[in-house]
Parts: C-alpha cells; structure tokens; sequence
DNA sequence: GCTGCTCCGTTCGGTTTCTGGACTGACGTT
DNA sequence: AACGTCAGTCCAGAAACCGAACGGAGCAGC
C-alpha cells in the first residue's frame, strides 16, 4: 500500500492519516490551534524546509482544513486559519498532548497547562462515551462492521 | 529540525510525535486495537514492505508501547501486545476515528461501528473536561505555560 | 533612487527514507 | 523430498526531504 492509497481504504483512521497523518502536518496543526497563522511563522516556530511548509499548508487548504485567506492586498498575503473541519480535529491534537502529558513529561510537569473556560480549571481532556458519557477504555469498545463497510475474507478493517 | 530532535521539544504533541508520528505506526497501532498481533498479519494487512513493518515494531517495543513476547519455542516466534502505555493510547485512536467518521464517510455511514461495552450502545467518542465534565472545543481552551516550560523569547510551545 | 528589510513562496542538488522483491532459516505438513 | 508458514534481513531503485539560495513585490530610511 501506498500513501494515495490509503484514502480508498474503508478505514476511518486510514482516511484520516491520509490527510493529516505526517509528523509535519500535525506540527503546523498544533500551531493553528496556538494561533499561528502565518507562513513565515510556521516556518520559524518548525525549523523545517520551507517547501516542505508549502506543501502542507497547501495540501491542508486543499482538503479543507485550513482557509487560506488574503489578510493584505499588494503584495497580496495570506493567513491561514482553521476551518470548521480543521476545527474539529481539536480532539486529534489533545489526545496526542494527553499521552505526551503522562509518558514524556519531565519531572518538572507538563511544558502547557491548559485551562476550561467554561468552569476554569486547569483540566485534561477524558473520552466519554456519547450515550452513557462515561469514560472509554480500550477494553470496553466492541469493533463490528457498520454500512460503510465492505464485505471482505477477513473482516478485520476500520 | 529533523525527526530525532521532537523528543527533545518541550512540547507533548512533538514527543507524542518522535514515538508514533508516523503513518505506518499509526496504522500499526489502529491493527494493535483491533486485535492484529503478529508480523505475518501486520505486513498483509498493510501490504507495505516488510522492513518498515520491522522496524516499526521494533520502535513500537523499544519505546515501550509494545510488548513483545513468545508466543512458542522451536523456532521462537514472537507476537505484540499492546502494554498499558500502549493502551493509553486509545483515546488517540478513536479521535482519529472520529473525524474520519465525520468527514470522509461515504453515503452509507462509517465502515465501523462501535458498541459501548459498559451501555450497550453504539457510540461515538467525546472529549470532556476532567473537572466539570462538559464537552470542550477549541475555543474553551486557554493555554498557558507549565511547570515543564522552557523560558523563550516566544513562549508559544506546547 | 539606492540599499536594505519583510513576507511568501519556488527551485535546486544532495541526502535520507521507503519500496518491492528476493533471500534466509527454522521449523511443520504431505 | 518437496512444499508451506512465519519472521525476519538485504538490496538497488524510487520517492521524499533537507538546507540553502533565489525571486519578487512591496515598504522604510536616507
């Protein structure tokens, strides 16, 4: 399999690694939800290639999850913001820091506290289940193929 | 910055990132979840080459995420599992599910579902604060620096 | 009007990584 | 003895990535 390929798999997680499953990609996406919104400032906060910096914003504007919009005329710049579907990765990127939080924290604690506006406190982010909203493990989910699903020998995909 | 330098961000999206930031290793783990245990199954549920899926397990094992034990003698043959540090990272799982499910099903639905063990329901996965338990989305999050901080001109690292 | 600065890219040559495919090696099965 | 399974390793060619340089459109100072 091929990265092109992999969104053609009948796979949620698949399909999604393709758009935005490059060490990169998710950097600059951490930024967006930071506030970064300028090319220049991608580039510099990454220390990447600058190409390689086009190329995702880009790639992320074409897929709909960045806008890219003119912020000047002459000459004319853009920013790039997040949509409402970049939006909704929001839980991507927290359960990337949940797990840095916990595995590769210093002694010292965590590099970000992050705050709740709605109640104030400092808080980290637990999956609930939408029905129950009680927490979910690993273990308490049952996988079964749904209606996107395609009929195959071994029905073991996502 | 190259690969090697994320872990040493003072940043967990960057360290998450240095350990399974990478489309194959995600996809290795989403197998993990759904049970795949062995080389065999890993390379030909994949179909990639079958250094990378060497050298990913590896990875996988040496960090920790993966536990690698016998499962016969004469030849010896091994297979992963996933260890509670490998487990924690479900929530990572499901968050990519998540978007997939919402933005790149087709008509029919996503190609999964999921029951909640503990409800019996299909559900979907939702992040709440761990305080008040409400629901949070980007735009409820302050971020500020933590005791792991590192003092920066810019003090936009997460 | 000349020089320098900022911002956003593109281009280029060299290096690293990934790929498919063949190969090894220790067993079991027919 | 021949074949199949499982878990890798090895290798040459292809693709991706890298740093560094370049372009170009404006602005700021002198």
């Amino acid at each position: 399999m091929k990265w092109e390929e992999l969104s053609r798999e009948p796979c949620s997680v698949a399909r999604t690694l393709a758009v935005i499953g490059d060490r990169w990609t998710l950097m600059i996406l951490r930024d967006c939800f930071l506030g970064v919104r300028r090319f220049e400032a991608f580039q510099a906060r990454l220390g990447i290639s600058r190409s390689i910096v086009a190329e995702r914003l880009n790639l992320l504007a074409a897929e709909g999850v960045l806008e890219r919009r003119p912020y000047q005329e002459r000459p004319v710049r853009h920013e790039y913001r997040l949509t409402a579907k970049g939006l909704d990765l929001h839980p991507v990127i927290m359960a990337l820091v949940e797990w840095g939080d916990r595995h590769y924290a210093g002694e010292e604690g965590p590099p970000i506290l992050r705050r709740h506006k709605g109640c104030g406190c400092d808080f980290h982010a637990v999956q609930v289940c939408s029905e129950c909203g009680e927490p979910v493990a690993a273990r308490d989910v049952e996988a079964r193929p749904g209606p996107g699903a395609v009929a195959r020998a071994a029905p073991l995909n996502r």
